[in-house]
RNA sequence: GGGCCGUUGGCGCAGUUGGUAGCGCACUUGCAUGACGCGCAAGGGGUCGUGGGUUCGAGUCCCGCACGGCCCACCA
């Protein structure tokens, strides 16, 4: 052993020797470096598509930090992709940072003290305050997304390197980012396809909106909350003839002056002679029909519904399938807007009285507008009774504060609908790892109930490849979209000028305006296999990815990520984006509560690296099984730790008998492998092999993981010790080349089934005495071992290491060292036991220092040890 | 309301075609042993949520129920 060989030579192509202390410390810069030096994980472009192993990497959001969820199923996915590539696949596995959308515009205005505000012209001299001030500075466009490039690159050098010290194999060569011009390009080409065929159009129609971040949100961004409201009793007079009144209850009184119906159920005796008469709202005297649908529920409150333009969405269903009138009063940015009280459409009884009470409401949010028309009600009289509080679910925008508002506007939409049972179909086709995850798909599918809205009302994003034309009155006309030429993309129609046209007749009557919006960050992130792969840039390398073999992912963007991608590729191609899809669990802090921002429990990872290991983590990691949530366990760490740390022991006590003068480890041939106990030992390491890979060919690392680590253990503890004595003999004779020769192939064996979990070390370790990279050698196949002779009897070490166990157990139990001689070893077994006894019969005398070992047939099996004496 | 997953020693989990309950942590005791004290050896500890059923035999298969978690739908 040479004093260098505690520092791997640069290369890592010619084995160092072994150490006389080797550790853990520093492995992973080491080998991170290396392996990026060498280029080990380097995709092999020129292999055919049935030799290729291609992921769909997710990319993680760049708003912050990653944390510890984040290396729990990235691990899973490494695991795996380096399982494939040992197994001679060329491993296509990409790296995306998803940085362009809301939360990183979020991120740059709280981080810089900023906000967009479209209308004002580029500063190329902006730079932003040290620390961001209390009332944002209002920057322009151009402005803003130049800090979000500037913060997202900062965070992505960051990610590569928790990464890297992860030890992900990812080819940082093929990386993208979700708002560079490749992402826009695809994206953009995407958009222009779905709309040349149909599946894509725009509609002015009700719309989710936020009313903070004043954007359009889709039904797969939706989330209930639940929150305080209050049953108000509202009473409405009847019109005509008939006299009497009819009372309903509502969450939403200031939606008064938006009523346009009331509802209740056909089958309802209290309400069908109503049916057809029409009512007048109290305060406005607005004359509504009153109306049937099947989707009044006559248990809920009185019965019978207000229908308002808009409070939630099953007003927007009786609006349209009973062909309602619009009055909508809530503006984009949660305000009541004016109304032309007495104008058509807002015909009243008394319009002066209708205006002087909304004019109370006009300009105040809703829920100050709420509390004022609750006195004017009770004022007035309609109001029955006190309100009643209650706790309801309320829909939100999964990232917003306040609730969502229902406004109309314009939008882009994907067809999503009539595609149903086609995407169910696909559902079915995909493999799900594990299978019953495929219900969550199913369930999102068969519930849709509007198409994929895509256009968010934003800045930091994608923008859609459109212009409208303005006619010479200075309309714009919104059905005449001007599209952009492939050629160009990607393209920004507020700087770009559409083909034909000139700059200055931007907003100008008879020329043009840009589309204002930016694309849903689901429509670009739907595309990641399009994008990772080269699609319209690439085709070579595009047909050798794609479809993908692996979508992994966490099961909380079964709806959104899956399905959009889904969606887009059989749009776009006619078959599914991947074969598999792996679903991660979550994982859960040391409670076993979910981790999130605002309950403050969120675990960041490097620290975890840095006291545990990469290594470590990453057991703990692959310990979780696919798609379990799994707490954050510092004690797994320590436990990974500790196979580490025996990993590097073993191997040295193992290679301490292979190495010559030189320092060079030298093991026999094969063929030398001849005694019993060797060859039963290899015959076990090739069932654990043939374990190993079933395990991994169904995504499943964690039993991979178990099994290997329990043959590794038992090797230690058994095998090792049985052999030791006889490894120390003269190397020329039989039995020490046996023993020499098979813990050649049994270790490199268990360092090349640990490679995938423990990359740090099995690397370090192959690094002493083979030549290359472990992550670039063959996986093993169980014939390499059992071809060795003709395989071994695995009873043999069965046996011997129950009965030296047994011989432990005595000496234990006697409080005696396990040095401590054996006078006597009596052995009562069946005869073939006996037999495959008498085939290791010196091994275990050496290892349990017996002296006299006495075997009787027989049918109750029994160990007696009788201890030398002491002295 | 529809659906999915889980319920195994104090804690975290495994248990793949049904055949006398396993692993790790923790706990107790012991051991300086040709690599490992971040080690090694041994030990105690569970009527496998519950009620039925199938079977010679059920943690494992079937039906019901309870509890925990999640998905979808509804939400005046």
């Amino acid at each position: 052993m040479s004093a260098e060989a505690t520092t791997p030579r640069p290369g890592g192509d010619r084995p160092t020797g072994v150490p006389d202390k080797p550790g853990l410390e520093g492995l992973e810069r080491t080998w991170s470096d290396r392996w990026h030096g060498n280029g080990t994980y380097a995709f092999d472009r020129s292999a055919p598509r049935d030799r290729v192993f291609s992921i769909d990497t997710p990319p993680p959001t760049v708003s912050g930090e990653l944390h510890v969820g984040h290396v729990f199923s990235y691990t899973h996915t490494d695991a795996v992709a380096r399982y494939q590539r040992m197994s001679g696949k060329s491993v296509f596995y990409p790296m995306g940072w998803d940085d362009n959308g809301l939360p990183t515009e979020r991120r740059v205005q709280n981080y810089f003290g900023v906000r967009c505000d479209p209308a004002l012209p580029y500063d190329p001299d902006f730079t932003p305050p040290e620390k961001p001030g209390k009332e944002p500075i209002a920057v322009s466009r151009p402005n803003f997304v130049a800090l979000c490039h500037q913060l997202t690159e900062e965070d992505e050098r960051a990610f590569e390197h928790l990464w890297r010290t992860l030890g992900l194999s990812v080819d940082w060569s093929h990386t993208y980012a979700t708002i560079s011009d490749r992402a826009q390009r695809v994206s953009q080409r995407g958009f222009l396809h779905l709309l040349a065929g149909g599946h894509a159009y725009q509609q002015t129609a009700p719309t989710l909106w936020d009313i903070d971040f004043r954007t359009a949100v889709s039904q797969a961004e939706l989330e209930d909350r639940d929150s305080p409201g209050a049953y108000h009793r509202v009473r409405f007079q009847r019109v005509g003839s008939e006299p009497g009144s009819v009372d309903i209850e509502t969450t939403r009184p200031e939606l008064l002056p938006a009523c346009v119906a009331l509802v209740a159920h056909p089958d309802d005796e209290r309400y069908r002679p109503l049916f057809g008469t029409e009512v007048v709202t109290p305060l406005f005297g607005v004359h509504i029909p009153v109306m049937a649908h099947e989707l009044a529920d006559p248990e809920k409150g009185s019965g019978i519904a207000m229908v308002c333009t808009f409070g939630d969405t099953t007003d927007v269903v009786w609006w349209r399938e009973l062909d309602l009138a619009t009055r909508a009063i809530v503006r984009r940015d949660g305000r009541l807007g004016a109304v032309p009280w007495g104008e058509p459409g807002w015909e009243s009884d008394d319009p002066a009285a209708a205006a002087a009470n909304y004019d109370e409401l006009a300009g105040r949010t809703v829920k100050q507008a709420q509390k004022r028309i609750v006195e004017l009600l009770s004022q007035s009289g309609a109001l029955i009774g006190e309100p009643t509080p209650i706790t309801h679910p309320v829909k939100f925008y999964e990232r917003g504060d306040r609730p969502l508002e229902i406004v109309s506007s314009r939008q882009w939409f994907v067809r999503t609908l009539d595609l149903k049972d086609r995407l169910l179909a696909r559902g079915q086709e995909l493999a799900w790892h594990p299978p019953y995850m495929a219900h969550r798909f199913a369930s999102w599918v068969e519930g849709l109930s509007s198409d994929w809205n895509i256009s968010r009302q934003r800045f930091f994003g994608v923008p859609f490849p459109v212009w409208y034309p303005v006619d010479a009155e200075g309309t714009v006309d919104f059905d005449a979209p001007l599209l952009a030429d492939e050629d160009r993309l990607p393209v920004d129609p507020s700087t770009d000028v559409p083909d034909g046209y000139t700059e200055s007749q931007r907003g100008e009557p008879g020329g043009f305006v840009g589309d204002p919006d930016v694309m849903d960050t689901w429509a670009t992130s739907s595309l990641t296999p399009q994008i990772a792969g080269g699609w319209g840039t690439d085709p070579d390398l595009f047909d050798r990815v794609f479809p993908m073999d692996l979508r992994p992912q966490g099961h909380d963007i079964i709806r959104t990520w899956l399905f959009t991608t889904v969606v887009r590729s059989e749009l776009e191609h006619g078959t599914l984006p991947w074969a598999n899809a792996a679903i991660s669990g979550w994982v859960l802090d040391p409670e076993r509560k979910k981790m999130s921002k605002s309950k403050g429990n969120v675990i960041t990872p490097l620290p975890l690296l840095e006291q545990h290991g990469a290594d470590a983590v990453r057991y703990w990691a692959a310990s979780g099984r696919p798609g379990t949530d799994t707490a954050v366990d510092e004690g797994q760490m320590k436990v990974g730790r500790r196979l580490a740390i025996k990993v590097l022991n073993a191997s040295r006590f193992a290679l301490g008998r292979l190495v010559d003068e030189d320092g060079a480890v030298t093991a026999p041939g094969r063929e030398a492998v001849i005694a019993p106990l060797d060859r039963s030992m290899l015959s076990r390491l090739s069932a654990v092999v043939d374990e190993a890979t079933v395990a991994f060919e169904g995504f499943d690392y964690a039993r991979a993981l178990e099994r290997t680590e329990t043959f590794f253990w038992s090797f230690c503890d058994d095998y090792l010790e049985l052999v030791k004595t006889r490894a120390y003999g003269d190397p020329a004779q039989p039995g020490p080349a046996s023993a020499r020769s098979a813990l050649a192939q049994a270790l490199s064996t268990q360092l090349r089934l640990l490679a995938p979990f423990l990359p740090f070390v099995t690397e370090e370790v192959w690094s002493w005495w083979q030549p290359g990279s472990v992550h670039t050698a063959p996986w093993p196949e169980p014939g390499e071992l059992t071809d060795l002779g003709g395989g071994g009897d695995p009873a043999v070490l069965e046996v011997v290491s129950e009965v030296l166990g047994q011989i432990r157990r005595a000496k234990t139990g006697a409080k005696r060292s396990m040095r401590a001689p054996v006078a006597v070893l009596t052995v009562t077994d069946e005869p073939e036991r006996l037999a495959a006894l008498a085939l290791a019969e010196d091994d275990l005398r050496d290892a349990g220092g017996v002296v006299d070992l006495v075997t009787h047939p027989g049918d109750q099996a029994t160990v007696d040890v009788v201890l030398a004496d002491e002295g």
